[in-house]
DNA sequence: AGCTCTTATGAATCATTGA
DNA sequence: GTCAATGATTCATAAGAGC
């Protein structure tokens, strides 16, 4: 089975325009905040979020499936030692345009940004809104099951794979029982507050996002062989994900820059079947 | 000093037209949540929920000092397969009043509510929404510094006594040098995501809310002998533990039932020297 | 090989300075 | 005055070096 990964260079509302109805499965991005210092060099202002996002939600409205999910990370960010508003704004705004709001989860951030300030703490968490076209989708809750809740899981991922070794051989020790236990037990279904920590060593560019974040929502959302968009790709996250995979993706991005970090990261991608042999590990 | 912890019983709106403006330093609380199908029992539709709050936060507003703080526990129930609106929609109005919107903690439940669902997992937060009257308020970021961050706090609660024990006891492997090392740690800053349990062996009543979450943000936002405000009050958490703190209380309830409840509670209390005993350990 | 220590850094936020 | 840029603050991770 092929499967498609491209890259778009443009805006996503005039992109969009060349894809049929309900052609995608699932559409999954994290947009550019808005942020006003930020206006000249392309970013939006928090004051004209919602009325520059709308049009191109209509468009993710038309090309996405009547099964399919819109799932949007964003946070709004203070300004003038207030919370924005334009997030929840958004939401009221997207609601009105047709889309249902079926859930929020919560992206807790472990590895927040530090800083310490006289009126507010770190901030340590985003938004996933999750909006669909109806009551009926598609979501396959068994494909995001973790052993044993999410603490065993970060646990087990802190430990890392040398202690996962050293633990096996141990058998006889407590320790190494308490562990088999853990991967023994049956597997639990996840609940809606997520925790990933942002990812660091990511060569070179800044990643919008760590990869287990979209790679969470298109295991749940999607099958193999369904089409997977990005309409805010950045460096090609997403697609680099939906390939690994094997879903199709369309990636689209804006900045020039950006469209050739992603494609050339999709070109030094592993072959399928390694990288199945990552993911199943 | 002697602290005064008072329950009155009414609808908060009536109760505290006898306060004087500016009076209490913090308002925390866990108002009833919208709910259809208990609008017989005394719940608020949701439809009609802000126009609901909004005559009672006016009243908030009034009698809350200018470096207050008011601490809104609440989330959205879903309904017809939806998240409702009515909590953001209050967000919008409560800044029309002329609150300022400075920050949402999230309250993370990590043994949340069992269930499952075709279209969503189980729900492990809630919001709780932070409202200023001004950019400048108090704040004690010191009184709830946790022990080298909420990760190793969670891991280090969650392994219970018998496992750190045992780590204790396996000096020379790497486990226990590495908890030794936490645990020799300074203090840390918590981020906006806190990580309290759901209380369960409560003495007979069942909690609203853990004791924890009222304490945090009466730590946090008030100093002893400060006047706190629950007018919502329920069994008489806030009050218990504002108590404890050594800050004076009033807690307001439209239940005859929950207010009896709360009186016993509060007679029932332990001095104050061996509840600061209880706290400090 | 495995444990310990060091270092880089991540969609941050506020106060101050300068235009 | 308003707006934009700069500096200071600061912690959980992963990755890599060193013993």
């Amino acid at each position: 089975m092929t499967v498609e990964a491209k890259i778009i260079e443009g805006d996503c509302l005039a992109a969009l325009a060349s894809y049929p109805d309900e052609f995608f499965d699932l559409i999954v991005t994290s947009p550019p905040y808005a942020d006003r210092r930020k206006h000249s060099y392309g970013g939006v202002d928090p004051e004209h979020y919602v009325e520059w996002f709308l049009p191109r939600a209509a468009q993710f409205f038309r090309v996405l499936r009547p099964t399919g999910s819109f799932v949007l990370n964003i946070k709004e960010k203070t300004e003038n030692g207030e919370r924005h508003t334009y997030v929840i704004e958004l939401i009221l705004a997207l609601r009105k345009q047709g889309w249902l709001w079926t859930e929020e989860y919560i992206w807790h951030k472990k590895n927040c940004y530090p800083g310490k300030w006289p009126n507010r703490f770190r901030d340590a968490w985003e938004r996933c809104l999750h909006f669909t076209k109806s009551r009926k989708f598609k979501m396959n809750q068994e494909a995001v099951m973790v052993p044993m809740g999410d603490w065993a899981r970060a646990r087990l991922r802190t430990l890392g794979k040398n202690d996962l070794v050293r633990f096996d051989s141990q058998v006889g020790s407590g320790f190494g029982k308490n562990i088999a236990n853990w991967l023994g037990r049956t597997m639990a279904y996840p609940t809606n507050v997520l925790t990933f920590a942002t990812e660091c060593g990511n060569k070179g560019h800044s990643a919008a996002f760590p990869r287990a974040l979209p790679e969470w929502f298109i295991k749940l959302f999607t099958d193999a062989g369904d089409w997977v968009l990005d309409p805010f790709v950045g460096s090609g996250t997403t697609c680099e994900v939906a390939q690994a995979l094997g879903r199709n993706s369309v990636g689209i991005e804006i900045l020039p820059r950006y469209c050739e970090l992603a494609r050339r990261s999709l070109a030094q991608q592993l072959p399928l079947t390694e990288i199945f042999a990552h993911n199943e590990a």
